[in-house]
DNA sequence: AGAAAATGTCATAGC
DNA sequence: AAGCTATGACATTTT
């Protein structure tokens, strides 16, 4: 099963670079553990936690062609969008895809027993079909109701192909082909096309009529192929390169438009038994489904067709399922659906995290009551800065810089062309029309994690003695905590700008265009005092930027030497094991010379007809490769002669 | 409470 | 000249 674990694998990588390069994102770097460091690498990206990065503007800028000139690695986020767009106008055509995306961790017995019938694919019973996936997905081995399957298995076949990268697939597309030749209602293009067709209905809100019998059988088949596959014999596996090349061949020829969506095999794994455990009922499920439709499309949100429809920043993560089923119901639509998702909106949207919560379904917001939309995204609460990135904390690096990458943005841009006027969130007291040119950030748009500038009270809260303030609504804090929640997120500059009227974050402050900062200087009738702390605010804020950017830069050129001195360590240690073979090779060579020489010498004689001693005389070899006796100097004597002459003739000289 | 790590701030040099 | 960045040194805060 080693084999056959090691081949899953790297088809699943060629199968996903595949993928990828037709807009499919598929994360499988968790599955692997790392093992294929290059995928980690696209996710992660380059490290440069603290460049300021406007990842957040690119929410609302679909044609972000201009890369940042201070965020290089938005490269990769443009060539992907410029690949992909490529893609999608190659050609109209659709076809029928499909794809299940499951990690079958096991094989039970069910499983080879069922892969020994891989040919009912026309039944409609599906539960007894889809118990392999289903297992294998929920190890705890409970049933899984059809719910979700019915769901996922409306799915367009990929190339007939979904998790088999395997032999499995290959006669899986025999069967296909058998079973349209045999015009067989189930087949899988067939119905694929006809899935297609019935999922566009849905969208169009002519719910087709759901015929089970025209989307299951071709899961069935998948599934018992899958199985099938996960049930061969080691052996079986020697030529599973060959048929997966195949496969992807025919894959990539089959492509003709590109698909778009966020596939997470690991969200599948899990989607799939919870889903299944959350809808037991078969009659349950349909809804689900429909409402999963929806939050699909949010999460295509930055797509050409972006729907004002909610939930997608639970994207991948809160609805995996979701996710998963939306393989099946976006790929026919796709054509309509248009500029879907790319990996790198996907990217976006990772870091984008909860922001768009406000957008949720307002099923999902029922339970907060009277909460208004507004309250929800307010980054007050918290959840926009900790769900903003989904590893680390606040201080951790990868924070600081999307953080700092989104203040600098919306600061650098957002303020040049003028805030999107929160008047509501800016102190007017005393200071009436400073919102009419420099408006406070909304923390929708610019998250700020660092300690000193995160602070949200700051830019929706003001000063709570000094400056009026919308109420609070969500928190039902007394006027004591309230106030120390704030202390305690405001930096000191943020407390000082309150205590001096200046209507400017630290975050404007220190990201605005200097023109932009002079200009406020000017034109608003600050103080002198006013002018000082807007300008030390400003200093200190870039060179705590810089000060993070420099310990960051210390960091990896410590991590480099490390690495370096560590290679080099190996390097030694190699070099001393080469010298000590060496050596001893070098030391049984000259044995053996001796021996050689010893018995040469043995069977010459000299004049006397005695044999030459090896005491004396030694065998030379020459440069033509004549090897001649020669009588044995005497470098002892000859070097204590030598050390006596030079020593009388120093004695000489002196 | 104290140590260590992380972060902020200042001064300065260089661009 | 002014603004910005980088960085060492020190201060402060957090863990």
């Amino acid at each position: 099963m080693q084999i056959a674990k090691k081949y899953f694998t790297e088809g699943l990588i060629q199968f996903t670079i595949l993928l990828s390069l037709i807009g499919v994102r598929v994360d499988v770097d968790s599955y692997l553990n790392g093992y294929f460091t290059p995928l980690l690498e696209i996710n992660l990206g380059p490290s440069s936690a603290y460049i300021q990065t406007p990842f957040h503007s690119l929410r609302d800028t679909l044609d972000g062609y201009s890369v940042h000139p201070k965020c290089p690695e938005l490269d990769y986020f443009f060539a992907s969008r410029r690949l992909l767009d490529e893609v999608r106008t190659l050609g109209s055509p659709r076809f029928p895809t499909q794809l299940n995306a499951w990690l079958v961790h096991q094989v039970s017995a069910t499983d080879k027993t069922d892969s020994g019938q891989p040919s009912n694919s026309n039944s409609i019973d599906t539960s007894s079909g889809l118990e392999s996936p289903g297992d294998d997905a929920s190890d705890d081995g409970e049933h899984l109701p059809d719910s979700g399957q019915e769901e996922c298995q409306t799915a367009q076949h990929l190339g007939g192909q979904g998790p088999c990268s395997s032999g499995a697939c290959g006669v899986l597309k025999e069967e296909d082909d058998a079973h349209v030749k045999e015009e067989e209602p189930a087949s899988l293009s067939q119905l694929a096309h006809s899935s297609t067709l019935e999922q566009e209905g849905l969208l169009n809100g002519n719910a087709a009529p759901s015929d089970p019998a025209r989307h299951h059988p071709p899961t069935i088949d998948i599934d018992q192929h899958w199985s099938h596959f996960l049930s061969l014999p080691v052996t079986d596996l020697d030529d599973l390169d060959t048929l997966v090349t195949e496969r992807l061949l025919d894959i990539d020829s089959d492509i003709t438009s590109a698909i778009s969506q966020d596939v997470s095999l690991r969200d599948a794994m899990v989607t799939r038994a919870g889903a299944y455990g959350v809808t037991p009922e078969r009659a349950e499920a349909r809804p689900v489904v429909q409402q999963q439709a929806p939050l699909f499309r949010l999460e295509s949100i930055n797509s050409s067709h972006s729907d004002s429809s909610p939930g997608m920043t639970l994207g991948s993560a809160a609805l995996p399922f979701a996710s998963v089923c939306n393989v099946t119901r976006n790929v026919s639509s796709h054509g309509t659906l248009g500029g879907c998702l790319d990996e790198a909106v996907f990217d976006q949207i990772n870091l984008l995290g909860l922001e768009g919560l406000d957008t949720i379904d307002t099923q999902l917001l029922g339970g907060l009551g009277s909460i208004e939309p507004r309250v929800l995204e307010d980054p007050d609460s918290d959840s926009g800065l900790s769900l903003e990135s989904s590893s680390g904390g606040p201080a951790s690096p990868g924070t600081s810089e999307v953080s700092s990458s989104s203040s600098s943005y919306c600061e650098d841009e957002c303020g040049a062309t003028g805030y999107s006027s929160e008047v509501d969130s800016i102190p007017s007291k005393g200071i009436p029309d400073y919102t009419t040119t420099w408006s406070p950030v909304d923390l929708s748009e610019s998250v700020w994690h660092d300690h000193s500038y995160s602070s949200p009270a700051f830019f929706h809260q003001p000063s709570v003695a000094t400056l009026p303030h919308k109420g609070i609504k969500e928190e039902p804090l007394s006027d004591e905590e309230e106030e120390r929640a704030e202390d305690r997120e405001l930096s000191r500059d943020e407390m000082r700008a309150r205590a001096m009227y200046i209507p400017f974050s630290a975050l404007q402050i220190v990201n605005m265009p200097v023109e932009e900062f002079l200009e406020v200087l000017e034109g608003h009738g600050f103080s002198p005092e006013q002018v000082t702390l807007l300008r030390d605010i400003r200093r200190r804020g870039k060179n705590k930027l810089a000060a993070q950017n420099c310990r960051k830069r210390k960091l990896d050129a410590i991590t480099g030497l490390q690495e370096e001195v560590a290679r080099l360590h190996a390097q030694r240690d190699r070099l001393l094991r080469e010298k000590q073979l060496t050596a001893k090779t070098m030391g049984a060579v000259g044995q053996q010379i001796e021996q050689l020489t010893r018995d040469v010498l043995a069977r010459l004689r000299d004049d006397s007809g005695q044999p030459l001693s090896p005491e004396r005389f030694t065998l030379q070899c020459g440069a033509n490769g004549r090897v001649a006796v020669q009588p044995v100097r005497r470098p002892a004597v000859s070097t204590t002669a030598g050390s006596k002459t030079d020593k009388r003739k120093k004695d000489k000289k002196q």
